[in-house]
Formats: C-alpha cells, sequence, structure tokens
DNA sequence: ACTATATAGTTCGATATCTAATCAAATGGA
DNA sequence: TCCATTTGATTAGATATCGAACTATATAGT
C-alpha cells in the first residue's frame, strides 16, 4: 500500500541505510509501545542482556556492547535502578567502576516483556517470508562489524 | 575487536532486530556528524527526497514516506524552514494543507552534505563486501513492507 | 615516587522523537 | 443544510540520545 521511496538510488548503499533506518523506527515504536510497565527498548535490551550472558557488567561494558555512548548507558542503568531492575555495586578491582547486578523484579520483568512481545512477533512472523528475512542477518552483521572498526578508528 | 553480542539466539529475529538497531545507531551517529551546518541525517532525507521525488509535498505526505509521526515532521519542516531550506505555502486544493517546497539553498546544502558524506561511504565501502551487504536490501524491503502493513491495522 | 595521561562515570545542555490533546477544515449522511 | 466524523497540522509534555565538559581513580614513564 505504502510505495515508500527508497530515498537514494536502488540496490544502493543510501538505500540500504534508509530501509535500516525505517524498520528501526517501526520496530521500535512497535516494541515500546508493547513492553509493559512503559519500559522501552533500551531497558528490556539491557536486562535481557544480563540475563542472557550474565550480570555483574560495568556500564561501560553495556555501553559497548550496545554501541550507546557512557552517558546514554549511565542513564538508562540509573532508570533501571529506580524501577528496581538491576542493583549496582563498587567494582572491587576499580575504584571508579561500577557493578550492575540483576534483582528478582529484573528477571520477573524480562518475563513479562518476552511474554508481551511475543504475540507481536508472531503476527509478523505470518506476514513474512522468515527465511528470507532472516537470510539478511550474515550482511547485517557483517556491516556492523565494518562501522564498528570504522568508529574505532576516530 | 568488538565481540558484540547478539542479545538473542543466533539466526533469530530477535538478533536481526538487534543488529539493525545498532546500524541504526552507529551510521545516523556517524552521519550526523558528518552532516554540515549541524543538520542531522533526518533534515537531510527530506531535502534529498524533495530533490529526487520533485516538492511541493505536504507535511503529512513526508511523514508516511519516512514512516514518522506527523508532530515528527512538523518539527522537522519548521527547523528546515528556520535555515531558509525549504519554503511552506498554502495547499491551493485543502484549507487545512500546505506545501513544502525546495529552496535555492535548500538544493545547495543538498549538494555540500553529499558532499560531505561521499568519503565516509568510501572508507565504509573498502571496508566491506559491498555485494554481500547490498544483497540484504532485498529482505530489508520486505520485512519493511510487513511491519508497514502490520502498523495501519492499529 | 611524581607527574602526565588515560579511563570510568556523571552532569549539562541541546535536540529528535514519541504520544496525547487540540484546533481547524473537509466530508458524508440524515 | 447541519451535524458528526475524519483528517492535516500544531502544541505540550516526556524521554532517549548525543557531544562536551567535568570529577575521580588508575596507569605508565621517567
Amino acid at each position: 500500500m505504502k510505495k515508500a521511496d527508497p530515498s537514494g538510488p536502488p540496490g544502493s548503499m543510501f538505500e540500504l541505510f534508509n530501509e535500516i533506518g525505517i524498520i528501526h523506527q517501526l520496530s521500535t515504536t512497535a516494541f515500546n509501545r508493547t513492553l509493559p510497565d512503559g519500559l522501552h527498548v533500551s531497558h528490556f535490551s539491557v536486562v535481557n542482556h544480563l540475563v542472557r550472558l550474565g550480570d555483574g557488567k560495568t556500564p561501560l561494558e553495556l555501553a559497548r556492547a550496545f554501541q550507546v555512548t557512557k552517558a546514554n548507558m549511565t542513564n538508562t542503568v540509573a532508570r533501571l535502578e529506580e524501577r528496581g531492575l538491576v542493583a549496582t555495586s563498587p567494582n572491587p578491582v576499580d575504584g571508579r567502576s561500577k557493578l550492575v547486578h540483576l534483582t528478582g523484579e529484573g528477571r520477573a520483568f524480562r518475563e513479562r516483556a518476552i511474554g508481551a512481545l511475543q504475540p507481536m512477533i508472531e503476527r509478523i512472523e505470518t506476514l513474512i517470508e522468515r527465511d528470507l528475512v532472516l537470510s539478511a542477518i550474515p550482511a547485517l552483521r557483517h556491516l556492523r562489524e565494518a562501522l564498528d572498526s570504522d568508529r574505532d578508528e576516530h
């Protein structure tokens, strides 16, 4: 229905970034609307990361994992702490640093969030050819790594 | 160098959205830093769209083309107008609406912006296998259309 | 051991973006 | 013709996010 325009020659890097931008916008807005307790994708992502890969990470480690600024992660961790989803403690091996731990509420929130997102994921999966869509992952991984290393040089 | 974590099972929709989120973040920050006159990707995109597809569009048409809210586009158009990159006029066929036209400065800005972005695009292209990366486009188009039509139903 | 530099985190100010509410004009049905 | 509904645009308020400046601690070179 939407004849969205590619804002760049078809098959170009511009089109690629444009599609990525639109998908990001549509998906985060949809996720944000769906997540419980007024929390946002950025909050869920951090809690999910801590559950999946283990907690006790520093804010900087988290910032790097998600490629956001330290300031951003300071804010995100503060919000999570206000809500009681994480707790922080001094880093025993570095006096400048702190460690972010999950609370029981944090784990419970993750469960609720996944439950809330599930129907939406399923709805989308009925609309797409799953294999076609997932086939983009290796290319995206590769591009992400390139952007990442380009950034490191500044 | 960065062992970025997929925050979701490998090959899952979660990983896909996560990669897209990170790429979006890295690329828009890099673009924003590169664009001249303190302008941002959102501004460039609108001007570029008007040059490529013709001006005299309404704000709502622009909002739909980029999948952002009307409020967002009101703001973007206002900024562009402050800077003299576009001008608006009443819509002769609808008293509620307005039309957004390019100015000479707007076209000049687009040229400058493309010139400024070019080196960065080229630098990235030396870091990637271009064909691999571009091969993601059809999958992304497909996903974007699905998200788009899902959204229409609310 | 001292000093210079680097690093972890925070704070500040600016801006983009969202949702919800509002206003004005257009449209369609009784 | 009039009123209810829809639609285009704006406004208001909240929040995420960035970059830059700052503080405190750690590290390295002499």
